[in-house]
RNA sequence: GGCCCGUUCGUCUAGCGGUUAGGACACCGCCCUCUCAAGGCGGAGAUCACCGGUUCGAACCCGGUACGGGCCA
C-alpha cells in the first residue's frame, strides 16, 4: 500500500507525566511515521486549563526525547502547521465553529444543564438511550438572536446526520456505528471552551494528519470525529486503535499498581532501549520469533497489521529481562557513567580506577541501574567476621597459608587500586603459590572471598582485589588471619 | 442501560481449515563456576472462554452465551 506523505500525530494532555500506555501510543506513531518516511507531529492537548501544567508539558517532551521518539513538528521543534498547543489555537476552532454554524451543521443550544440532566433521567427511567432531544434545533434565527441579545449563554451543538458511520480500522478491520445512538453533541461549551472531539478534528484536519494511531478508548469517538470531518468538508484520516495496557490483576493500569510513568522507570534505572523494546512487544510481534529490537530495526519492520487486538497485561518480569539484556550489552565506560548517579545517591564514592572495576563487577547482576549500590556494597561495606555466619569458611584447611601468601602478593601492589587485568594477574600469582603448597580450587578462592568481603557470594575475586584497595586488602587478610588464630580451627564449625 | 472492542500455557504472543498448537518471560532441573549472577542445555506448563452450526476435517469460518474492557451519559 502506498502511504505517500504520511503524517501522524501524538497528542498527549499535559495533565500528568508520560504514562507507559501513552508512550506506547507515541512509539507506534513514531514507528509508523518513520517506516513510511512520514512525519510525526507532537501536539499538546492542553485545553483542560485546570489540570494542564507546563511542568507536565515539559516532562512529557523530555521523556519522549529520552525514549528517542523525536517528533518532526511540535511546540519545541516548530513546523508549518502550528501552533502545536491547543491552548494557542482558539482562533482556529472559532473559525470552524462559525463555518459549521453558517452552513447549518451546528446550532446554538440554550438548554440549562439542570433541564438536560432531568431529561436524561427520564429517558433512562424509560429505558431509553440518553440523547439530546433537539429542543433548540427548533429555534428560529429571530428567537436565537433575541435570547442572545438578552444575555443568555448558548452552547453550540453539532447536528448529527442520519446514517451509519463505517470505517476500516487499521488494526481491527471494519467497524460500524449507527448514528441513531449519537445525540447532537456539544462542540463549544457555554464557558467558551471547545469540546475534545471538535478540537481534535479541527487540528487533525488543519495539520493534514493522514493516520491516527491511538488507544482503543477512542474508538467510539471516531464516529463523531468522522462526522465532523465530513461537515468540515475535509478528508478524514485513517484510524488505527490499539488495545490498552492492563495491570496484572486485569484492571486498568494505574498508579496503585506501582510504577506506571516513563519517568518512574527512568529513575529506577531502566534503559530507554529496553523500555522501547518491551513496549513494542506488548502487542506487536514480528513475522519471525525474534524478541530483541533496536529502534532502527523496529522502524524497518513495524507494521500495524501485526499489532494484536487484545489488551495486554504489563509484566515487569519481562521488562526486567530485557533491561538486563541491554545492560549487559553496555560498554564499561558507558555503564560506569550510567550507574554513577545511583551510586552517588547511595552515598558511595569511588576512585577513578575503582569505577571501572565496580561497573564491570556489577554488570551481570544488574536488573536495573538502580541495583548498582546493592551490588557495589561489597566494595564499601565494613566486614565483621565475628557476626558473619560464613566465617566458618575461614577455617578451611590451608586457609591460613592462603592468607599469608595473599598478604605477600598484595604487598607488591604498585598502586592502591588496580584495573581488572592486573588484579587478575595478582590473583593468579596467589593461586599458583597456593598450588605449590598443595592448596587449590575452592580451598583458596572461598576463604579468600570470606576474608576479603565477609560474604560468601559476590563478583569474581579479581574485581575485589583490584577494587577494594591495597590498604583494605591487607588489613582484612590480617584480620582474618588473627581471627583464625584467636578462634582456633574448630571454632565456628559446631556453632 | 445502549453501542463498540476483545477472549490461545501464570504473563506477552505465533497461528490466518489438516501443526506432536510454535516462541519468549517467569518457574523447575542440569551444565559451567570459589560464590552470587550472567551464559548454555533441557523440562513442566494451553481440553485454544463456553455452546451450537458450516465442513470429510475448526484455535482458525458463522451464530449465540458468558466473562473482561472501552465509550456515551
Amino acid at each position: 500500500m502506498s502511504n505517500d506523505g504520511v503524517r501522524v500525530r501524538f497528542a498527549p494532555s499535559p495533565t500528568g507525566s508520560l504514562h507507559v500506555g501513552s508512550a506506547r501510543t507515541a512509539l507506534y506513531n513514531y514507528l509508523f511515521a518513520r517506516h513510511h518516511e512520514g512525519v510525526m507531529v507532537l501536539r499538546i492537548e492542553d485545553t483542560d486549563l485546570k489540570r494542564s501544567t507546563s511542568a507536565h508539558d515539559a516532562s512529557i517532551i523530555r521523556d519522549l526525547a529520552w525514549l528517542g521518539l523525536h517528533a518532526d513538528e511540535g511546540p519545541n521543534t516548530g513546523g508549518a502547521f502550528g501552533p502545536y498547543r491547543q491552548s494557542e489555537r482558539a482562533g482556529i476552532y472559532e473559525e470552524a465553529v462559525q463555518r459549521l454554524l453558517a452552513e447549518g451543521w451546528a446550532y446554538p443550544c440554550f438548554c440549562p444543564q439542570e433541564l438536560l440532566d432531568e431529561r436524561k433521567q427520564q429517558q433512562l427511567a424509560r429505558g431509553q438511550m440518553p440523547k439530546y432531544d433537539r429542543t433548540c434545533l427548533a429555534l428560529t434565527p429571530r428567537e436565537i438572536e433575541a435570547r442572545l441579545a438578552a444575555g443568555e449563554r448558548a452552547a453550540i451543538r453539532f447536528r448529527v446526520p442520519v446514517g451509519d458511520v463505517t470505517f476500516v480500522d487499521l488494526i481491527h478491520g471494519p467497524i460500524t456505528f449507527s448514528s441513531d445512538v449519537i445525540g447532537d453533541f456539544i462542540i463549544k461549551r457555554t464557558d467558551g471552551g471547545y469540546s475534545y472531539n471538535f478540537a481534535v478534528v479541527v487540528d487533525d484536519a488543519s495539520m493534514k494528519i493522514t493516520h491516527v494511531i491511538r488507544g482503543e478508548d477512542h474508538v467510539t469517538n471516531t464516529a463523531r470525529q468522522m462526522m465532523l470531518f465530513e461537515a468540515l468538508n475535509e478528508p478524514a484520516p485513517r484510524y488505527g486503535h490499539h488495545s490498552l495496557i492492563l495491570a496484572p490483576d486485569g484492571s486498568k493500569l494505574s498508579k496503585r499498581h506501582g510504577a506506571t510513568s516513563i519517568g518512574d522507570f527512568r529513575k529506577m534505572g531502566y534503559l530507554p532501549a529496553a523500555m522501547v523494546n518491551y513496549l513494542v512487544l506488548l502487542s506487536w510481534h514480528p513475522a519471525d520469533e525474534r524478541e530483541k529490537f533496536s529502534l532502527d530495526e523496529l522502524v524497518a519492520e513495524f507494521d500495524l497489521e501485526r499489532v494484536s487486538r487484545s489488551p495486554a497485561v504489563f509484566d515487569v518480569q519481562k521488562l526486567n529481562w530485557l533491561n538486563g539484556l541491554y545492560i549487559r550489552e553496555l560498554g564499561v565506560s558507558e555503564l560506569q557513567d550510567l550507574i554513577a548517579p545511583h551510586l552517588a545517591e547511595a552515598g558511595m564514592e569511588f576512585a577513578p580506577v575503582q569505577r571501572e572495576t565496580v561497573a564491570e563487577a556489577v554488570q551481570a547482576n544488574l536488573v536495573v541501574l538502580g541495583d548498582a549500590p546493592q551490588y557495589a556494597s561489597v566494595f564499601t561495606d565494613r566486614v565483621d567476621l565475628a557476626s558473619c555466619p560464613c566465617s566458618e569458611g575461614l577455617f578451611t584447611p590451608g586457609a591460613d597459608v592462603v592468607f599469608a601468601l595473599a598478604r605477600e602478593v598484595f604487598g607488591t601492589m604498585s598502586a592502591e587500586y588496580l584495573p581488572p587485568p592486573q588484579a587478575k594477574e595478582l590473583l593468579m600469582q596467589v593461586v599458583a603459590l597456593a598450588k605449590e603448597r598443595g592448596i587449590k580450587g575452592k580451598s583458596v578462592y572461598h576463604p579468600l572471598r570470606v576474608a576479603l568481603t565477609g560474604r560468601e557470594e559476590g563478583p569474581e575475586l579479581f574485581y575485589l582485589i583490584g577494587g577494594l584497595g591495597k590498604t583494605v586488602l591487607i588489613a582484612r587478610l590480617e584480620e582474618a588471619a588473627a581471627y583464625v588464630v584467636e578462634r582456633g580451627p574448630k571454632q565456628g564449625v559446631d556453632s
